[in-house]
DNA sequence: AACCATTTATGATTTGAATCAGTTCTGGAA
DNA sequence: TTCCAGAACTGATTCAAATCATAAATGGTT
């Protein structure tokens, strides 16, 4: 969400990062500011206790992992590259100095923030409605307009596995696949060749 | 969060909210800066379709309601107060004025929402784990370390009703009930008359 | 002291998602 | 073309939280 010749401006480095590879840990301290640069690239988190809980898929131009930069806390999940990616880099402190000196790219940080807590709000109560076919649709919807920007005449290809999105709404692949056929039905979604379309 | 002394500069009102009177409702545009001045408030966030679901709840000191403010949304939760309450008001485009001339207080207030993230981030992980034992218990260490600032040595007496409990890890009272006896037995809580320590 | 609203408590039953176990489908590699 | 791993799918079973119903405790009010 930084502008790429800006973060270049602070010295950001640009790495890259093989799919399957650990970007982060759970419980390490934030030391940098990512941001993703190119091609589509994913990125999810994995919570301790056996069970995998993915709290975001990161694509293009997205930062992610700032919350604990500002509130100085630890990771409270892990990130791993879901396919090879490339992603900008900035230390801490050089990423204060850059929000000091760019009120504007601080603003746009703050909006990322909210709109994000804004999400997580959503699901939280979305997901504590349980009613698996409500958690999934509102997934769906919340990818369509905020990951993809498509509004609401446009047709998404979820290009999410069942088992993601089983994680990203705490549900399990069967109940998920079950859900869908049953929200396909409804006519809420369609599903062609496996591949859901919303 | 923001001083109170700069708030009255930039000529915000304090406003008094009666006990269940709404200060904002779902679905509304946010046009205000809101923080909690005096006394133990609380505010609750009610969601659609039937179901509660306490999004926070929000003491002396504390701002809500910003998220929309940023993200330029409508609210996903309304908001009441749930004691006679007074608050301090401050519309939208002289708080980004706010900001603009008070840096510090700008990252003071993207530290809030980015540890507001981070709590959501742990809520939904634990929520989704199911374990209404464990959601419950995140919660109450939640509250005890950042709405309370106690330390884990310190006891925490619960000032929240069952019902509140259960509404904000979105299970049932009975469940809620039967929970915390189970957790009473394994000594993760005490119960005395009926109050919650841990 | 009697009354009432609210909160806490408890038992019986239902229900639906998780779990278990196994099958089919698909696309890519050998 | 066959092989194979990963994903999608399906049915049967289990189990725990929701639901329903109802009672007891508590604090505040008159």
């Amino acid at each position: 969400m930084i502008n790429p010749d800006l973060l270049l401006q602070f010295n950001a480095e640009l790495i890259k990062i093989e799919k399957g590879h650990i970007i982060f840990d759970y419980g390490s301290k934030a030391q940098f500011y990512f941001q993703v640069k190119s091609v589509e690239v994913k990125m999810n988190n994995v919570n301790r206790d056996g069970k995998e809980f993915i709290q975001g898929i990161f694509y293009a131009g997205q930062s992610f992992g700032e919350p604990p930069l500002f509130a100085d806390v630890a990771y409270p999940a892990g990130a791993e590259a879901i396919t090879d990616a490339e992603l900008y880099r900035l230390p801490k402190d050089i990423f204060f100095e850059l929000l000091k000196q760019n009120p504007d790219t601080h603003l746009k940080i703050s909006e990322v923030l909210a709109s994000r807590l804004y999400y997580k709000a959503i699901m939280a109560s979305e997901i504590s409605s349980q009613e698996p076919e409500h958690r999934i649709l509102r997934l769906l919807d919340y990818t369509k307009k905020h990951i993809h920007d498509l509004d609401s005449t446009d047709v998404l290809e979820v290009d999410l596995t069942r088992q993601q999105i089983a994680d990203l709404t705490g549900l399990r692949v069967e109940t998920v696949i079950r859900s869908c056929k049953s929200l396909e039905k409804k006519g809420e979604i369609q599903i062609k060749k496996r591949k859901i379309f919303r």
